[in-house]
DNA sequence: CGCGCTGTTGAGCTTTCTCAAGTTACGTGG
DNA sequence: CCACGTAACTTGAGAAAGCTCAACAGCGCG
């Protein structure tokens, strides 16, 4: 690794450096240009614009805008939404350094999502025709491309899973610990971080009221397993939280009651 | 349109003839070839495996299977389901002709979900790697991989959308109507055709109990939005329908009493 | 002809929502 | 610097949607 970043550097140290570049950048192993030699990434960051800033609760693109370019993730959190038609908003995910933005629009060249900074955050544009031009020269960045896609639409397939299966208490874990594993794959504290959604975006994504998610803050702050302080988390038993977000049969069984589990459906 | 098939030809016509052909399959245009010119459809034949025939109830590939192929649906149903670590089922799709499946599987090169055949089925092989070749010599059928991935992460968003924030209601008239809309696309009635997939099936895939599916056809046949008998169904009020799955308040004012919409979240 | 599978219907119960009141933090203007 | 207003969050009590359990009906199959 020849970044001049460290994994953990504080995205501050970015902010002077707009020339988006992939060699320089800390999330290179993360973001599309993972696995890439040192010749083909100098190609990508030929194509790649200059990095664009998003203030926070500002939309780096809305529905129905045309489809011109990916955009990488620099720093900051985003979260995706999307408008059904009686004017409702489900958040389809957040998303956070090193991850790629907007590829629901390549099926109609359009977006079909708003994509909203929850902070100040910076993107790296990346011009979709110059990227598939490129894909016929590098076969590793194309299977790449397609990897990265594809995981796209397992996470999307998780939250499903989620949504049709679990209860209030297990979708709430289960979010709680997606987040701890993505800090921790980015070099930061797997139990220690803050909310960067409010816990109305928290509902909205789990398809939980506000009141919901307040509630499970305060059940699971007293039992032990968290802390909280406004947006500010502690994670105090990442174990538990992992036993329950995969259905933790024993869970339900300590809290009080033997029932099964699921919300809905189940049944062997 | 070269093809010795009309788009509605009965798929008996297809059994004898076990050689895909995208040239000679009546779906090229809903399925991978869309666009392609002769010369790149010849190209795209030489690699597709022969045709491979699904029993019902067989699987297609299972969770944790190692990744080699794309399958298209040459004819017959499939559903698509992730096992839950604590066991449960969540049936993330069901597919029909001309769709392609195993998209989930190249992020990590094994198959994430189950993929299982509802009826006799028939699928093209589609090599993966050799597809992979293929795309630095045809950019139309790259570019449109591209479009039918990107597809496939937008329909999980919908359905996310469904799960998250629909009534059952909702939920039931979205699912009809979605299936009504890809029948048609297919050239068949939009108004009459079979559930392929049980009571059970349809209340996993929406997050409902079997009870709960129940209740409703019978609630939409008393109402005479639709006439079931087993699994044929027929569609009364397609308009009613879609009314009530794109959220209609209308409907729900005339049902009786005038609450707002969506489980939870919601809220101006 | 009876068994099993799938689906239907009913009654009561659980989970989570809704509504409402209250708290805390924070920015604005006096 | 403080009073005020607003936005975000918390907590409680009651209501409703949809689940669970249970009984039963129809159909296919051995």
């Amino acid at each position: 690794m020849n970044t001049p970043f460290s994994r953990v550097a504080s995205p501050l140290l970015n902010i002077p450096v707009l020339k988006a570049s992939c060699a320089g950048c800390s999330l290179h192993q993360l973001c599309l240009p993972m696995g890439l030699g040192n010749a083909d990434m100098d190609r990508l960051d030929q194509i790649i614009g200059r990095g664009q800033r998003i203030q926070r609760d500002q939309h780096l693109y809305r529905m129905g805008d045309p489809f011109k370019n990916l955009y990488a993730i620099r720093f900051g959190h985003f979260k995706t939404c999307h408008i059904s038609n009686n004017g409702e908003e489900q958040i389809t995910g957040f998303q956070m350094a090193g991850e790629l933005l907007g590829m629901d629009a390549i099926s109609s060249d359009h977006h079909h999502c708003d994509a909203v900074a929850l902070e100040d955050s910076e993107v790296c544009e990346i011009p979709f025709t110059r990227l598939e031009e490129l894909f016929s020269h590098i076969p590793t960045l194309l299977h790449h491309f397609h990897r990265i896609m594809s995981q796209e639409i397992t996470r999307d397939q998780n939250v499903m899973l989620l949504l049709g299966n679990m209860r209030a208490e297990q979708r709430f874990a289960a979010f709680l610990v997606n987040l701890s594993s993505r800090y921790l794959a980015r070099g930061y504290s797997s139990t220690n971080f803050q909310f960067r959604m409010s816990r109305e975006d928290i509902g909205n994504y789990l398809g939980l009221t506000i009141e919901s998610i307040s509630r499970l803050l305060s059940s699971f702050r007293v039992k032990g397993w968290i802390a909280v302080d406004k947006r500010e988390i502690q994670i105090l038993d990442l174990t538990k939280l992992k036993e329950i977000a995969l259905g933790g049969e024993a869970a339900l069984m300590a809290k009080k009651t033997g029932k099964p589990a699921g919300p809905a459906t189940a049944k062997t």
